[in-house]
DNA sequence: CCCCTTAGGTGTTTAGC
DNA sequence: GCTAACAACCTAAGGGG
């Protein structure tokens, strides 16, 4: 149960992490009182300076000017004297910051270019666009190993996994299986992909957990970058879930030991293939549990290892079955 | 509450067109 | 490339200690 919690919060402020930046600049001056005599406090953005408006006192004063620094007395002077283009957006990659070269052979007064001139702007306006999607690589990248390491530490995975995933994603970054994917999407598969091939899988549930696409989302993309990527990842080992379910049930050594023993006569009997390792690791952890007399239920199983109950009970009776015959 | 069974729906894989 | 059969899993409903 606690376990849910956990995750909810930190789903939550990774929510939240996307707003602070909007709201950081908001102005918030308005009800402080002066030190000296109680009386209201005014902000004078003009010089910069916090005053009181009883006695005078300046509380705060090099404050950072963010208005002109010119003074304009109508519109028209006001269009004259400004020198700022539009605003910055966030719909753009570099805010709408980095410089364009027009596609017009003109010059600033409209004049047409000489061919010479048009040849160096055609070279010019190739490298910027180098430099330029080079930096929206870039800040992709820094975008999703942000990610990357919000998910994998929410996940309790090492630092081994994250360095993999990383690796895959600059990969898919390189390859362009970028376009029409979303970065979350990407980062997530990479992550899921890098945590089964270091054996420390966490399943598609648990990743979406964390994960701010859907699993139809994280599936495709996963499959869509093993395949273009050509990763080769074993289907995971049961065994691998066993201790984390063990420790979030707080369950002994013996259990674990136990259901690693079930796990194996299952392997021997064949019937491993084809089925659900997380369901398979679950309903062996709940069998050596009721072997070594330890209280679990199954609902309480079905909850850590996010499977459902019919599934255990299906699973983990046949994985009595086949210690029988091999015992 | 805990466990079990059954039925019906869904999604994936594979054989055959 | 499409369809049908198929296996595994899920949810939901209902029943026994």
């Amino acid at each position: 149960m606690s376990d849910t919690t956990i995750r909810t919060t930190e789903t939550e402020q990774t929510g939240n992490r996307e707003t602070t930046e909007s709201t950081t600049e908001r102005e918030s001056t308005s009800e402080q009182v002066c030190p000296e005599c109680g009386g209201n406090l005014v902000t004078d953005s003009e010089h910069g300076e916090t005053v009181c408006r009883e006695c005078g006192l300046v509380v705060e004063e090099n404050e950072i000017d963010r208005g002109p620094e010119w003074r304009a007395f109508n519109s028209s002077e006001k269009d004259e004297k400004s020198r700022v283009g539009s605003p910055t957006t966030n719909m753009m990659h570099d805010k709408g910051l980095s410089t364009n070269i027009g596609w017009q052979d003109k010059d600033a007064y409209g004049r047409s270019l000489s061919s010479s001139q048009r040849q160096k702007m055609q070279r010019l306006r190739t490298w910027n666009e180098r430099f330029r999607t080079r930096n929206s690589k870039e800040r992709n990248l820094k975008q999703a190993l942000g990610e990357i390491d919000r998910m994998a530490s929410a996940l309790g995975l090492p630092e081994t996994v994250r360095e993999t995933a990383s690796v895959i994603y600059r990969r898919a970054l390189d390859e362009d299986l970028l376009p029409g994917r979303s970065i979350e999407g990407v980062a997530t598969a990479s992550l899921y992909a890098a945590a089964r091939q270091s054996g420390n899988p966490r399943s598609i549930d648990e990743m979406i957990a964390v994960s701010r696409v859907d699993d139809m989302e994280m599936t495709r993309t996963y499959r869509y970058i093993i395949r273009e990527l050509n990763l080769e990842i074993k289907p995971a080992d049961p065994e691998s879930y066993v201790p984390r379910f063990v420790s979030d049930l707080d369950l002994s050594d013996e259990v674990e030991r136990g259901a690693r023993e079930l796990l194996e006569d299952g392997r021997q009997a064949g019937l491993l293939s084809g089925k659900s390792p997380v369901g398979l690791a679950a309903a062996a952890v709940y069998a050596a549990a009721l072997l070594a007399n330890e209280k679990v239920t199954q609902s309480q199983v079905s909850d850590v290892a996010s499977i459902s109950e019919v599934t255990i009970r299906n699973r983990y009776k046949e994985l009595l079955e086949a210690k029988q015959v091999s015992a």
